[in-house]
DNA sequence: CTTATAAATCAGTAAATTTGATTGTTTAGA
DNA sequence: TCTAAACAATCAAATTTACTGATTTATAAG
């Protein structure tokens, strides 16, 4: 009978093309695996890979079945997952992607908020930028990703858990007006600087103020808003950050000054994405309500 | 690290809620069943049944743990087939189903041809009414099934290979006349037989002929399409059988004659269904172009 | 031609699964 | 209440399977 584990050391070989280094991300020897293989593919009665004592290359019909057995494999340690999560809620680590605009100002409040409620809770956390996190959701190689939206995923499930609108940043000096708004128009003269290529929260500026690519200065390819905002410091421009941000970026800093952006909100909402059937979907809805609550405290 | 082959014994005891029946279903001893099943729970870390030595039963977690675990070992087999598949097309032996309007004619014609285009295939031939069918499909109990369409089969993939239409069926008489047609608003007349509820031939000619459910007398509840016509014989009425029956059914005996009815056409459309990610979808084509020149020559 | 590399193979061993017999409960019937 | 039957758990022994480390064989590169 087909087992489980032979599929995994195929996998690991597709992975690496070397089997070797297969083995060893299996822990197991070379010999066993090499074993193994052989007896999948005699149980199967195709070539999976074809191979000599020099080069390994994954067979079109092999390719088809290292498909299938991904997606097998993966659904078993869903279902271990499932029984894990019902002895303790989120007891099973979960693997989390978050985007850069999110993790460093989600993440220090999230987790102290986990650890009280949940203190056997574990999380790894992926940082990356929405389009490789929707993938990596996807290819089941991560349980489910925060990210904002719009953003499009389709074919996955959103739990949408929060909304914020976006704060404009700049140096505060002699002449300024004690503005508590500022629109997009005005915006247009302050030098806005914003992340770079690849960063939704860029979009989603844009899209909110309706202005057109050319508007922003780039910011030199800034990838963090910290980065950003020290120089608005060193007074090379303005820029906008999300309402999450503001306390850690703003709220220690007497030179500088936030302004709300007067534009119907809310101007990002934060999700979580998950697979259709992801099989822990509770223990996400459960996390999706702990983060609610760190950032619902002020 | 979990095994379908102890996810099977799982599946086995759901069915049977029994350990030695379950045992012999997967051909092991009652104590390797248990010990098996032991493990997976220690695996798991739940309880899948609660259990003592009389009674065995399915805990609520366990029935989402079980619900998953079939998905996971219909997959598996589904591996294994699409790679037997593509040694020799149909080679695996495929379980198809099949109503009962359709079974006595087409098989009788479709096996020695399939026998002497692929003598290697081999067919499982489980004959249910429509209903049964498509739930069998779903439930991934069988590959594929051939039913007539129209009928509701939400989620599954048709593959459509025949069509045809209605032949009215009634005794030879002297004072008939020499009719090549005859029209439904003519049929009203006939003491029309029909199969017993259930059978989606029934529906079809109702529908073709635009006729309400009272019309027909239901035939005592024939349950198939050779008896209606055994009751033609004995001059208990008429009824309406579809092209594919007219050579076995009506062919040999100068007693019956049988008229196409006029109504726009085909009456009656036969199709392949499978689930939409099925892997052996070539299989199942090359089995709906067989029954297709199976049917075609007369 | 030599060398380094990598997969296959082999023999021995460890681990797992399975069997058959037995035990201990539970239920139903006397 | 007692007895018998049914059934899952358990145990020791046997078998099968999986793995390791060493060796062999084949390939590509120098």
């Amino acid at each position: 009978m087909l087992s489980l584990k032979q599929l995994s050391y195929a996998l690991a070989v597709e992975k690496t093309l070397h089997f070797k280094k297969a083995a060893d991300a299996c822990n197991i020897s070379q010999s066993a695996l090499s074993t193994g293989l052989n007896e999948l593919e005699k149980q199967l009665g195709i070539m999976i890979f074809e191979r000599n004592n020099k080069k390994v290359l994954v067979t079109p019909l092999g390719q088809e079945v290292l498909d299938l057995a991904r997606r097998l494999v993966l659904q078993a340690s869903e279902l271990e997952q499932l029984a894990a999560s019902h002895q303790a809620p989120l007891a099973y680590p979960l693997t989390l992607g978050v985007i850069p605009t999110i993790a460093p100002f989600l993440l220090p409040k999230l987790f102290p908020q986990l650890n009280q409620r949940y203190p056997e809770a574990k999380l790894n956390i992926v940082e990356e930028e929405s389009a490789q996190l929707v993938d990596l959701v996807r290819r089941g190689e991560i349980d489910a990703a925060i990210l904002a939206l719009p953003f499009p995923c389709d074919g996955l499930l959103t739990l949408e858990f929060w909304q914020e609108d976006f704060y404009w940043v700049a140096l505060r000096t002699e002449q300024q007006k004690r503005q508590k708004e500022i629109t997009s128009e005005q915006l247009v003269d302050e030098n806005l600087m914003l992340l770079k290529e690849g960063h939704c929260l860029k979009e989603h500026i844009l899209d909110v103020c309706k202005l057109p690519e050319q508007t922003a200065n780039h910011g030199f390819g800034a990838t963090s808003l910290n980065t950003l905002v020290q120089m608005v410091l060193g007074n090379l421009g303005t820029t906008l950050i999300p309402e999450m941000a503001l306390d850690q970026l703003t709220a220690q800093n007497k030179n500088l000054r936030t302004v709300h952006l007067a534009e119907p909100g809310p101007h990002r909402r934060v999700a979580f994405i998950i697979r259709p059937n992801y099989t822990r979907y509770d223990s996400i809805q459960l996390l999706a309500n702990v983060c609610k609550e760190a950032l619902g405290k002020r």
